[in-house]
DNA sequence: TTGGTTACTTACTTATTAGTAAGTATATTT
DNA sequence: AAATATACTTACTAATAAGTAAGTAACCAA
């Protein structure tokens, strides 16, 4: 593949993970690559497409995820905390991750763009409720709430918590982190 | 106060919370109120008045809220059901919390705007510590983090569950504010 | 009755946006 | 050697953005 076209969507992902999907343009990017507008069209051609690719490589890249930890032979409290790291990397990136960022602007995306984060958030729900219902059968975990919903309340404190050290950055990110797993002890 | 500045600022407000900040114009709440674009300017000179006005606003009635339930007499119970209504109804009428749709924009904001985001994640997290520390001080809440984390953990559940069931709308949010909750009890 | 204030409209500018059509240099294939 | 594909640039268009200067109609006070 394209080094350009790599490029292209490495930025892609940091402006939309940083500024946020309406307030980046295509010379945001062009003119940090140090290249033409239509360059980009040429392997994007709507801003659709790189956002919809920005958000397929994700899914790609969190699927991998999966395998490598499957084939790894992690428990569950290993893929929770391996998937916790994701989020402590992106606080020191000062990013926030794909959903934060593109989940409020989902009014304003395109069809194809929506499907792909809809994809992507379902993934991510099924595969942390199917670790929390595995982890509690085998007494890994303690908690009393359906895995379903409480898959949702984990993942949204990772998601937001982003947001918020973001507005205000003296929060102790680490001890937060601590305390979403914390009452899953028993 | 002109009722047309009023209508500015309802509107302006639910933009923000349904398309984000950066992807509402002067022209969407000129068409909308059937005014010039410049009538919007003649109340609020530029994007950052408006923005910076809103938030004013929504800590202002945030305050109002909590004079409201001391006044009233309302225990800390109370006080956390309160608040979680709020965004029982929000997700009723498909909006975000001001916090949850100007965070992940946080970057592009003006100054001000920043400084009164800034100013109202505080005011809440400061109420919520608070609440927290009290409520379990008369054993009314059991946990057993730090009550300034738990409140970041808290109100990050209830941010982003309303930018996650915007995403995923089957998600059963009645049980997912049960699950925010759920863990406080003994 | 004159002067000022309020609440706008008219008509505009400047900047930026996504997007495109046509051209070009380099490398690759036939 | 000729044709073709790749990876762009040049040069542009049309739409939309925020913002402004000057005008106007209605009302209110001195």
């Amino acid at each position: 593949m394209s080094i350009t076209r790599e490029k292209i969507m490495e930025l892609g992902e940091t402006l939309i993970r940083t500024k946020g999907y309406n307030a980046f343009s295509y010379q945001d990017i062009s003119s940090e690559l140090g290249i033409k507008n239509a360059a980009i069209h040429y392997y994007f051609p709507s801003k659709e497409n790189l956002g919809t690719s920005i958000v397929r490589t994700n899914i790609q890249r969190f699927e991998e995820m999966l395998e490598n930890m499957h084939s790894r032979g992690f428990d569950e409290w290993q893929q929770l905390e391996t998937f916790i790291k994701i989020y402590i990397k992106s606080h020191r990136e000062q990013k926030l991750c794909i959903v934060g960022s593109l989940g409020p602007d989902f009014n304003t995306l395109n069809e194809t763009t929506k499907t792909e984060l809809v994809r992507m958030t379902e993934i991510i729900l099924k595969w942390l409720a199917d670790i929390l219902t595995k982890g509690r059968d085998k007494k890994l975990f303690f908690f009393k709430e359906d895995p379903q919903n409480k898959a949702v309340v984990i993942f949204s404190s990772l998601v937001a918590s982003l947001q918020l050290t973001r507005i205000i950055d003296r929060l102790d990110y680490k001890n937060i982190y601590q305390s979403i797993t914390e009452n899953l002890k028993p």
